[in-house]
DNA sequence: TGCCCAGTTTGACTTTTGTCGAGAGCCGTG
DNA sequence: CACGGCTCTCGACAAAAGTCAAACTGGGCA
């Protein structure tokens, strides 16, 4: 008996554990165990995924601020991640409950389409293991060839990992030197018929980048701080899914843009839900980029980001009026 | 700070807990009480279904013998509750697990319609709490007025109250004394509404019934022994949602179907996921009733009764041949 | 006002669980 | 066939969680 713990085991172990109740000891005498193996296996169990532990994310919906925000800009949904008390590191906490919100919004059977960037990769990384064999995630756009720790690649993974799913990379550059060559891969057939499935997704995860120096595509090399500073000339607001926006979240007619291979913004409108995280209070002005382009429909903010949010919602309707 | 300590604190403890990985004393610290009380609030939260804990009920479908079942009966899905060893009573085994399979089958925004019995009891009761408001659970049949402790509108709420969802009950007698009344009061608005909801549903849960002195339409005064006897004659084969079918699984056509008040066979027909659960070995034949009568596209049972179907489906396929 | 009640909170205690290093079986390899 | 390397397993200890009766709280009521 000393062949293959398996997942039989470990199975039966949870089963008797969770489902029946039992005490960890009585588990351990039930299969003739020690209850050290037991306590073994149920860690494993809880990793795998074969239990779930999750928990209401109905707490930061309640906040009247998010109501509010709901409302005014017409989203779906909206979570806050408080921000004032003694919370040791904000980011951490709209991560941690970004995957929370990520992993309540996810049905059997969905696909779902991943960008990338920093705050992508720390959902995947807090999010907890579910066993969802029957949901792929795909990647939304090419990757970066640069080496930096949250490619593209890396994010779908990862999180196709944590919810034993199916992960869908697609092995092209993000970004190509010119044009022609652009077109010409986003017409092969292995490109162009993963772009073509991104509509097909039922749930999207991207947060949304900044147009500065600071900027992802900035640090990789895909964009030299002064060309960005000319897309910010010419109105380039964000970034999304590795395609510059303008302040309306329309794609900035330029070079750079006809360049990238990547989910086209048509494509991701045409996903039913859209998640939208942000981590810092510095990309204001993309975020308002991606909701004036529809590109959001569920929101995740700190309480601060929530509040200029809405602030910036009620001055511009007193303009209107 | 000793004022309605409501959700809000148990959403923070457990929120704290359960998705920051906390342990109690530094949730208790946090949130400025002892932690003993944060004890108390997880329980509480368990309880409510603030945090969710689910086991996969893989382990039983992966099982050969139920692969074997879904193929040979046409069944979506099958889970086969062991029995073979120490399992001290293998019925509230099979109501455990069809709780969790329940459970599993369960997506935000359904429409569930639940029948009545022992076994439908059974499940509610071990069933785990879960907060999924924007479920609705609707009664599939009329009530018994008598003094029966699995009485359908029992069912219907307690499921309704495990899963924080919305019960809708319906206030009719099963069965009635005439022909006539029965027609008649089908006719109402309010009856009509109901019953005309019900292949809306989107899961149906039920068992079925045996025709025997041992039934509960006997039990509870519907039906007299010999009556049931006489209908057993007559071709009887089982009783779904309180309405006696035959050997292929159509409603029989008798005088105590005509004068009963519960959801048609072909509603329950349209409901895209049909789960039957059946605990006892003597319910072979209405169970086989049942099936033939495409009443049942998920399966839970023991692992006695899986061998009794598979066995016979064998028998008949050699017959036919 | 003073008293009682229902529900909360707490400290102290017990039980349960997590973890560690050591030991045992298995396997491919030299 | 003996040898490490590997993983699984166990016992014992430390840490964490559950429990209970007693104290406390604020609000309703005579």
């Amino acid at each position: 008996m000393a062949i293959r713990p398996a997942e039989q085991l470990i199975h039966k172990a949870a089963w008797l554990y969770y489902a029946h109740g039992l005490r960890q000891d009585q588990v351990a005498s039930q299969l003739n165990i020690s209850r050290a193996s037991v306590a073994m296996y149920l860690r494993k169990a809880r990793e795998t995924g074969i239990v779930n532990i999750s928990t209401s994310t109905q707490l930061f919906t309640d906040d009247v601020l998010a109501r509010k925000l709901e409302d005014v800009l017409s989203l779906d949904a909206v979570w806050i991640a408080p921000e004032n008390d003694h919370i040791a590191d904000p980011s951490t906490e709209i991560a941690v409950l970004a995957a929370s919100v990520f992993l309540e919004l996810v049905k059997k059977g969905d696909r779902i389409g991943v960008a990338w960037g920093r705050t992508v990769y720390m959902i995947a990384d807090v999010m907890s293991y579910a066993d969802l064999q029957d949901v792929t995630v795909v990647q939304l756009c090419g990757n970066l060839g640069a080496p930096y720790s949250y490619r593209p690649d890396q994010c779908t993974m990862e999180i196709a990992r944590r919810l034993n799913a199916k992960g869908l990379n697609f092995y092209a550059p993000l970004v190509l030197s010119t044009e022609e060559l652009a077109r010409a891969l986003r017409a092969e057939p292995v490109i162009r018929e993963q772009l073509s499935g991104v509509s097909e997704c039922d749930l999207a995860l991207y947060s949304v980048g900044a147009v500065d120096a600071d900027s992802h595509l900035v640090k990789c090399g895909a964009l030299t701080p002064s060309e960005m500073a000319d897309l910010r000339s010419q109105g380039a607001a964000g970034v999304i899914a590795g395609q510059i926006i303008d302040a309306e979240g329309k794609v900035l007619d330029c070079s750079y843009n006809r360049r990238v291979i990547s989910a086209e913004l048509a494509s991701l409108r045409a996903i039913a839900r859209r998640l939208v995280v942000v981590q810092e209070d510095s990309k204001f002005e993309p975020l308002l980029a991606a909701i004036a382009g529809g590109l959001c429909t569920h929101l995740v903010v700190g309480a601060h980001m929530a509040q200029r949010l809405l602030d910036h919602a009620a001055a511009t309707i007193e303009k209107a009026s």
